[in-house]
DNA sequence: TGCGATTGTTATTCATATTATTACATCAAA
DNA sequence: TTTGATGTAATAATATGAATAACAATCGCA
């Protein structure tokens, strides 16, 4: 039961892009060796984010080009763009008894307060900006030169 | 990416234990026959309930009893007392690059996000009675009765 | 005390989902 | 047209979830 690695992955592909960017080309082999992950699964995640709207990316002259304003993308954006399976986030038992009144009534009586918790999960994850995480990257990599 | 069938699982048990609970025993095979699911799931679902403290068992003569009454079960606490790796419900990726400046501080920048995410989510399935899924349950079969 | 019923628990298998890997077509720019 | 990257499919490896079988442990009752 945990959210796929995929979602934290994005994450780091962006702050990543945004760090780099400037000074250099990003690749998914690059993005790869800083993420530790496979380079097809860092490409599907820039395909997914490209569908998405959140960057822009060139075959041949390669890299990955944000086109937001990273403190326009919220984890929100991140997790839809990337997460599979994201519309039921609980999961229900396949086959309660249709036989039985419990069995028969359990879905109308849980399914409003489930996806009620959802999307409570889901509007909070519009609170947290890329941009803040990109910022305390930078914060924590120059405490890091200074010492 | 779900929460596993555990949790609607374990929300159907006590909202059955507490229909069935006056006329007749509930055990492992009836509610097994309720849900559609392993009697070997549910008593592992029973255990974990009784460990939180949400239930008693017996062996021999059988059956589950509720402890607490269900408008003091909250969502949360099924959720607490069945699910595995509620702990990180996200899930980061294991080896980011120690060399690589923002693969080392990645974490650094988003755990407490995470943490405070999930924390959110955690605190807002307190909202949810289970009681008020038996309620719903109990009016659900009356209508039906009733047709 | 011994029997039947039920929970408690382990081990095994099966199914599904996630991640890694290989391979190659596609495309853009020099 | 060559080079270097993305896009994507197919496959294998791994992890997790769930079903199942088997049996020990326990309780109540005759």
């Amino acid at each position: 039961m945990q959210i796929s690695t995929k979602f934290t992955i994005a994450i780091h592909i962006l702050a990543a892009t945004e760090y780099f960017g400037k000074d250099m080309k990003v690749t998914s082999d690059l993005l790869s060796a800083s993420i530790g992950a496979n380079p097809v699964i860092i490409r599907g995640l820039m395909s997914d984010m490209k569908k998405a709207g959140l960057i822009e990316t060139k075959r041949g002259p390669g890299g990955i080009t944000i086109t937001k304003p990273l403190d326009q993308i919220t984890f929100y954006d991140v997790y839809e763009a990337v997460e599979k399976n994201k519309d039921e986030l609980f999961h229900f038992h396949e086959a309660p008894n249709p036989n039985c009144p419990v069995g028969h009534n359990i879905h109308a009586a849980l399914d409003d307060r489930l996806e009620k918790a959802q999307k409570h999960f889901e509007e909070d994850l519009k609170n947290y900006k890329v941009s803040d995480v990109a910022k305390d990257i930078h914060k924590l990599i120059k405490k890091e030169e200074a010492s």
